[in-house]
DNA sequence: GTAGGTGCAAACCGTTTGCACACAC
DNA sequence: GTGTGTGCAAACGGTTTGCACCTAC
């Protein structure tokens, strides 16, 4: 680990080696604050702008990226070998993850098409999960539109 | 559209109506300060908020989603009967679509598994576009990452 | 010794809210 | 008249940065 940053010339500190221990001891979708309390639980001198500048540094060496729900909060994926996507419930903010691997194929194909270079694909299906949905929590006073609607509206 | 907002309950104001139809004039991945800017073109006495709050009811009523490229603006898509994925260039932030009716039918049965309710999916390829690509602009530094690495690196 | 790393506090910036006034209905 | 909408300015919260000190190499 200390060879493998040092290759990217990167130093190898306690800190460092304690967020990044930290981070891939939890499991996925890791929030800096997870992270932080994880650290401080062990070293409560750690800072948090420390977390969170060797959190952008496993970004950048590649070992995990950034997942966006839209909540607000960056949560952080570790970059396996198996993609995946993710059933983020709207109402109790609960994530799954199911595997995308014929679908990322097709992704793949696609790029291809556009001369792209593809570094990471993402995939999400946002909407309300059983339990949610069962319970009749949820507040639901969408629309029902349709592109009629829409083209419609813009007269 | 005065009336659909009125089944929804909400009331049509002046301001209300130049926002919703600058929005629907631009084109897609409209920005906040985007729509502001072009709302204020019209009519400067507008204030940031009251086109903040529009962008939020356009959505609430189900005519545009949120798009979150991870760059820290949140864009808003309008809803349209064809959805579409984004190939999003991590080097000059270019922004293309793509059509994704194959993949959205795998989703929407992958969704039914888990007894999911979807509201709406989001299909996202990161990377470089061509030229980006070609011009070697990109100061791409990222480590050669393999699922053994992490393995590795954890103990 | 030197370049990079750390901890703190403050800055930043997109987003949200409280409030007083205005207006659609 | 009433309740929603607006405009302003201030609050909020996640993210980033400047700086002085520290430490890996």
């Amino acid at each position: 680990m200390k060879e493998f940053l040092r290759t990217k010339g990167f130093k190898m500190t306690p800190q460092r080696e304690l967020i990044f221990r930290s981070f891939f001891e939890l499991g996925e979708h890791v929030s800096v604050d997870e992270l932080y309390d994880k650290v401080r639980e062990i070293d409560k001198s750690v800072g948090y702008s420390t977390v969170w500048r060797n959190l952008k540094l496993i970004c950048k060496v590649g070992l995990a990226i950034e997942v966006n729900l839209g909540d607000g909060i960056t949560r952080y994926d570790r970059v396996t070998k198996i993609p995946h996507g993710h059933l983020y419930c709207m109402n109790c903010k609960k994530l799954e993850e199911f595997s995308v691997e014929q679908i990322v194929g097709l992704l793949a194909e696609t790029a291809g098409n556009y001369k792209f270079a593809p570094e990471n694909f993402k995939i999400e299906i946002q909407g309300y999960c059983v339990d949610c949905k069962a319970d009749n929590k949820v507040n639901i006073d969408k629309a029902s539109v349709t592109a009629e609607n829409v083209t419609e509206m813009k007269q």
